[in-house]
DNA sequence: TACATGATGCCCT
DNA sequence: GGGCATCATGTAG
């Protein structure tokens, strides 16, 4: 559940190395704005991908269109599209002008629960089912309804977006830091964060 | 214009 | 635990 009142981050908690925002961003709030009613989730698991020196972030290759949003402010969503089938949710990090990001992984379920149940085509009868929800970088898009179309480059950061990340008084007692999931190269680097003991995270 | 590939998830065994 | 759907993107030709 929600602790106390809620306030959106701000650009200087993403104007820093991916890796300490990785961490920092675990226990936060992500929102999804449905006309008046919000889907809120807790992060419980990211990845964090580095400017330079990472040869698994889609940064190496130099800025195209599809991954230009990363060398922009810091705080905005990047949404891209793999395996012809998933989306998944990044948050640009460092100063404007230097790639790097956040990817999310995980989410705990807090707010809006049957909406995002009713967005994975799932009905919750049980622990399991709830960890189907949310656990997993496709699985939260699809549950909050994010797509390159309608997410890509919004700052999470503002009141008036229908996407944000905000932080209530929930404190992370201790943190995991694991190799990444699902990639090939720079594979062995500890970049994946996890609120430890959580259920929510994946796999 | 063609082709290889992937920061996944689901279903089957 | 393994195979596969499915397509946007980038790079090569």
């Amino acid at each position: 559940m929600i602790r106390s009142s809620i306030t959106l981050l701000r650009p200087d908690f993403f104007g820093r190395d991916p890796r300490r925002v990785a961490r920092a961003l675990l226990g936060k709030l992500l929102i999804r704005k449905v006309g008046r009613r919000s889907l809120v989730g807790r992060i419980v698991e990211t990845e964090a991908y580095l400017g330079s020196g990472d040869d698994a972030a889609h940064s190496v290759a130099g800025r195209t269109a599809r991954n230009a949003v990363l060398w922009g402010a810091p705080g905005h969503a990047y949404v891209y599209f793999v395996y012809g089938n998933h989306f998944c949710l990044n948050v640009s990090c460092l100063p404007d002008g230097e790639p790097g990001c956040v990817l999310f992984r995980a989410l705990e379920p807090v707010e809006g629960i049957d909406a995002m149940a009713a967005a994975r085509g799932l009905e919750i009868r049980s622990e399991r089912d709830l960890k189907r929800v949310a656990s997993g970088p496709g699985r939260l898009c699809e549950a909050l309804g994010i797509t390159r179309d309608r997410d890509n480059g919004t700052n999470l950061l503002i009141s008036g977006s229908d996407l944000q990340l905000a932080e209530d008084s929930y404190r992370v007692r201790r943190v995991n830091v694991t190799q990444r999931i699902g990639i090939t190269k720079s594979a062995d680097a500890p970049l994946r964060f996890t609120i430890a003991g959580n259920p929510f995270v994946s796999r």
